[in-house]
DNA sequence: ACCTGAACACCGTTCAAGT
DNA sequence: ACCTGAACACCGTTCAAGT
């Protein structure tokens, strides 16, 4: 849990490549010298790839996790709190046109370790889990419907996202979500 | 548009591996053992990689609006037609596993050639337009809103399939789907 | 503790040259 | 027309050595 300065560093550099690229596209050399020190230098933070994969995906959900908790601390009503879920993922694209770092992994699925992949799940988890409890607490669908509900939010604003972000396109993004509320996948 | 052997079996083979691994993924050596020769022949068909990511989206276009067709004439009434517009989608999970060609490499959009994106976002122009056009024949939503539901509906099923084939499980894209139409964004 | 140069094994890409 | 050998560039990784 120590703060080491280049480590995080190093993990900040490569959740920015690992959103523009995919874990793919990650790649030791260019990521040291995003950082200042040499590639081989990677290694006595970080055993290999996967695991450095890994770290990134595990900061990532975990950074979503507290953005999403504040978020629903912010609002006295569920509603609010969840009119604005779909900001989280606008952020990205505000930010150089960057994909959610964990629908790049989903379509790499097949190619990513193993570790890396378990992260990639616990961020849809995180998502779903946390759209369950707020459209729970705001009643916006029937109790049974809830659990099928959040995970349909999340695809849909992870598709959004992706389709947008082809177009580098942020208002196509706003439009589609517009749109996903006035069809009612969305609470108005 | 004579049908070479070698080049129709190199775009077969190519498709596989993009939808599998994306842009990125594609190598000739992997490409040129699929199909029986050596990796260097496969440049007398394509003059480069980018050159054969295009041939390969556009025929993957193409098929599409192919299959698209057919579809809509399947049926006198367009409501059914549209009701059968995520089994498209479906195939591909299906089949391995497999995303669409076109979300893999709208998530690498950053990353590709030109002529390539030009071609991944006819493809995206082709589904909107095939959505625009029987909602609207069906009559399900207002004028004014067909093609922002074109939109919305494309981007909410290629999210699906991106997250159940994160999760390899096509049960899970089923339930997405059937959620999108409990809450109104597909008709029921 | 933290960092690096240099090397290794491997692999995708390219091109001049073969038949 | 069709194919290939061989070189090139690059990448993850290792390790002995430096401070």
């Amino acid at each position: 849990m120590s703060s080491n300065p280049s480590r995080e560093k190093i993990l900040a550099a490569a959740k920015k490549v690992a959103q523009a690229h995919g874990y793919s596209g990650l790649n030791f050399r260019d990521l040291a010298e995003d950082v200042g020190i040499k590639a081989a230098s990677i290694y006595y933070y970080f055993p290999n790839k996967a695991d450095l994969g890994a770290a990134v995906a595990r900061r990532y959900w975990e950074d979503s996790a507290a953005v999403l908790e504040a978020l629903l601390a912010k609002f006295s009503d569920p509603i609010h709190s969840l009119r604005h879920y779909p900001d989280t993922f606008r952020e990205a694209l505000e930010n150089n046109n960057r994909l959610c770092l964990c629908s790049f992994m989903a379509a790499e699925y097949e190619d990513l370790p193993e570790p890396v992949k378990k992260e990639v799940q616990t961020f849809a988890d995180v998502n779903v889990a946390w759209l369950s409890k707020v459209l729970s607490a705001a009643n916006v669908v029937s109790s049974e419907e809830t659990e099928r509900r959040a995970q349909a939010i999340f695809a849909a604003v992870a598709g959004a996202q992706l389709i947008a972000r082809s177009r580098s396109d942020i208002s196509l993004y706003d439009a589609l979500i517009e749109s996903y509320r006035v069809a009612g996948l969305l609470p108005a």
